[in-house]
DNA sequence: ACCCCATAGTTGAACCCTCAACGGTTCTCG
DNA sequence: CGAGAACCGTTGAGGGTTCAACTATGGGGT
């Protein structure tokens, strides 16, 4: 900052055409998806994610902390996600047996019957905008390419494990 | 909806793992670009992409709509964004001498003096986040991929021209 | 036991974005 | 020329996120 000599590394012609299109491409597919779920399921794409969650846990149901986790959230976030989802009748919140201080969140019927309504277009428009645009090959590298930025994070968004069916 | 068949083509476990690897790192890019710039120069993301569209314009200004269509905001998204950047003196509003209706909106020196304090620790953000992190091969995949979803995305969130040095 | 600190979760203010509505201007076309 | 339509930009309300407190409980270490 106070230092007059510039030894910041630009980027090139081809790192600046590169970082646009993905910058502008991952802004735009994320904000299409978001409207389709809110206009068609009228919740945001991160709530959805949270039902997603919630009703692969047991019992369908999760401690507030390790809900935030998994998602990359701050607790403060989701507590706020999970007052509007408890006000819409998707969710419940329960003390926590073993930990006067935790909360359990739960996902209700109208949840479940919820999340169940908005998955099929969710996963068709994330299946036309994006996979059914690339080759398999490209699909690949992608996946590749996300796991190693990924792991040069600073923080512990590292993928949490999910090995489901309606993401 | 009202068809019980189930037509919908879901993601198969490898197209999941690809669909969660990129939308949580995409996500967690986007979100400690913005943190970083908020931290280091009291600017979102958002709001630096606007500062760096007008300092390549003539006169470092530009008509409020052609500002909104090249970063695919909204007319409304940009108002607020002008009047918060005008109320740090970065930005001021100029009136259109060819259409009464029109708004220029006009980096200030001040503004352009925060840019450039804001750019390099941007980059540089950039540059070990997402770069560093790929092989050659991977960068121009990603340049690719990035293009080919761009172009089924529906309304013209097309890749705006931008020769520029510092994005 | 006790004190101290870490942790779980909530709250409220400030900020950014979206959506719908509006006033003012330009355009089009009969 | 004179509607009516289309366009420019703004506004205000509502919702989501962040940040900095704050309460309350749990977990050591002495």
């Amino acid at each position: 900052m106070g230092d007059m000599t510039d030894d910041t590394r630009w980027l090139d012609d081809g790192e600046q055409e590169v970082w646009r299109a993905f910058i502008t491409m991952s802004g735009a597919l994320n904000d299409q998806l978001d409207r389709q779920l809110q206009r068609d399921s009228e919740m945001p794409y991160t709530y959805y994610e949270i039902l997603v969650v919630l009703s692969h846990a047991p019992d369908r149901s999760m401690r507030m902390s390790e809900l935030a986790g998994l998602r990359g959230s701050s607790r403060s976030r989701l507590s706020h996600a999970v007052a509007r989802l408890e006000q819409a009748g998707w969710v419940r919140r329960q003390e926590c047996p073993t930990d006067k201080r935790g909360s359990l969140a739960v996902l209700t019927d109208e949840g479940f019957a919820a999340l169940a309504a908005a998955a099929p277009g969710h996963v068709t428009a994330v299946r036309e905008k994006l996979f059914d645009r690339l080759t398999p090959e490209q699909v690949k590298a992608l996946g590749e390419i996300s796991k190693a930025v990924l792991e040069g994070l600073d923080p512990d968004k590292q993928l949490p494990g999910c090995r489901e069916t309606d993401c």
